[in-house]
DNA sequence: ATCACTAAATGAATGTCATTCATTTATTAG
DNA sequence: CTAATAAATGAATGACATTCATTTAGTGAT
């Protein structure tokens, strides 16, 4: 038994990490490995949700995720490689949210429309993975790759030549993506302020958008833009 | 040859490209205010751009910008107020690359058509871009208000109300930029690899479009949606 | 000419991160 | 009982962006 009797008491700094919230409820471990770890992906998971959501993006740093996981950060690595991983984690869980029951229930386009709504709002708030998305083989994310394969599915039952398919996802895909940044700019943003007499036609054509209108703008662009592919992409079918 | 800045709008920091590189070989200045200034703004933007395209955008960092320019990195700091700034520096210029020529000269049709691949080209290779651009006031960059302003009034004249311009735009644009980080994606991206057995029609679907063709997926996928936009969105058109 | 003013540059901090590493230790397999 | 291992610790490390007190050289007014 390698110097089991009497654990020294590396005593030390505990105090630190206190509670930052729930996380492990009181009972601090010192080093060692624990009957049960402290740590998994699910977990890390789990916390980096609650962190984005309460302190958004820029507030997710692997030492708070740590701290919400009452855990030193090097702790972290044990578990996943990087902060990408993490990204990635968080990715594929809200892939599970995106909802794809429209598919094999009522007709394409309402699938298609329930599908690119729910994808659209799921990710409109969490923009910052969008590029982590774009470029991640789906074979790190099975709950991404399992919405592809309902979605597929729902296409070719639709009536869709196979090798169009993966074109038109990734079309309506890449139009969800750029709509979702849309979500989050600032109200303002096509506001020409002292630049507004230079060019009159955008000037005007924002004042006559601004003045209809209780729907949010990126809304109505997002929906007149859908519409479009949904019957466009639509004409594929045999 | 790009560009084609509308009416009315002036060449701003066009004239930036000028000297690129050589930012001031051999006389290191100390301290001090020198007969012309070291830097500017154009400069600033051409040393990034210079910096990009060798080292990407990794390797655009405020230290290697301002070593590019022969000073040391806190000389940035009285010309742009962060790194920010940089970007938006080089958002503006490249919005000058945007070919909107065709607007005023063939179809509205064809207008789009020309408009939305050259934007879609400048951004692949910049996609890091596209969050800052997203959110970006159009009132911080003058080159892509002058864009929008020529867009716009492409399409008043094309018959478009006045009250759907900007919601076409931005929904061309989202699907554009959402389509920018799909050139980037890596070739086996949607390959499935050992989860392929549990989706058999996704699997299937990739196979398929794989087999066919010369075209550049990426390509192909954007081709089919921007048809789509376009024949949905020109009906609107009085 | 002189003198104050000011724009522009310097280099030495600062602070925030992600990530690495040598150690420590509880649990488990043999 | 012992050796191996997974999992945790805390103290570096090394990038970065950004700030600040100083320095200096043109410029414009007197």
């Amino acid at each position: 038994m390698p110097a089991a009797a009497a654990p020294g008491t590396t005593a030390g700094t505990a105090g630190t990490t206190a509670d930052s919230t729930d996380a492990s409820k009181g009972v601090r471990r010192r080093a060692g490995r624990p009957s049960a770890a402290l740590l998994d992906q699910a977990g890390i998971t789990a916390a980096a949700l609650e962190l984005i959501g309460r302190k958004g993006y820029d507030g997710l740093t692997m030492a708070a995720l740590a701290r919400q996981l009452d855990v030193a950060p090097s702790a972290l690595y044990n578990h996943v490689a990087s902060k990408r991983d993490v990204l990635l984690l968080v990715e594929d869980h809200l892939a599970a949210l995106v909802d794809v029951s429209g598919f094999g229930a009522g007709s394409w386009e309402d699938a298609v429309r329930t599908w690119a709504w729910s994808y659209r709002d799921v990710f409109a708030q969490h923009t910052p993975l969008i590029p982590v998305i774009a470029v991640l083989p789906v074979t790190d994310a099975p709950q991404t790759l399992a919405m592809y394969e309902t979605v597929s599915g729902g296409f070719l039952a639709a009536g869709f030549p196979e090798e169009r398919i993966v074109s038109a996802i990734v079309a309506l895909e890449s139009f969800i993506f750029g709509s979702a940044y849309d979500v989050t700019a600032p109200a303002d943003i096509f506001d020409a302020g002292s630049m507004a007499g230079a060019t009159p036609h955008f000037t005007a054509a924002v004042r006559s958008l601004a003045a209809r209108g209780d729907e949010r703008p990126a809304d109505v662009a997002f929906g007149l833009g859908l519409e479009a592919l949904i019957t466009g992409l639509g004409a594929l079918r045999r």
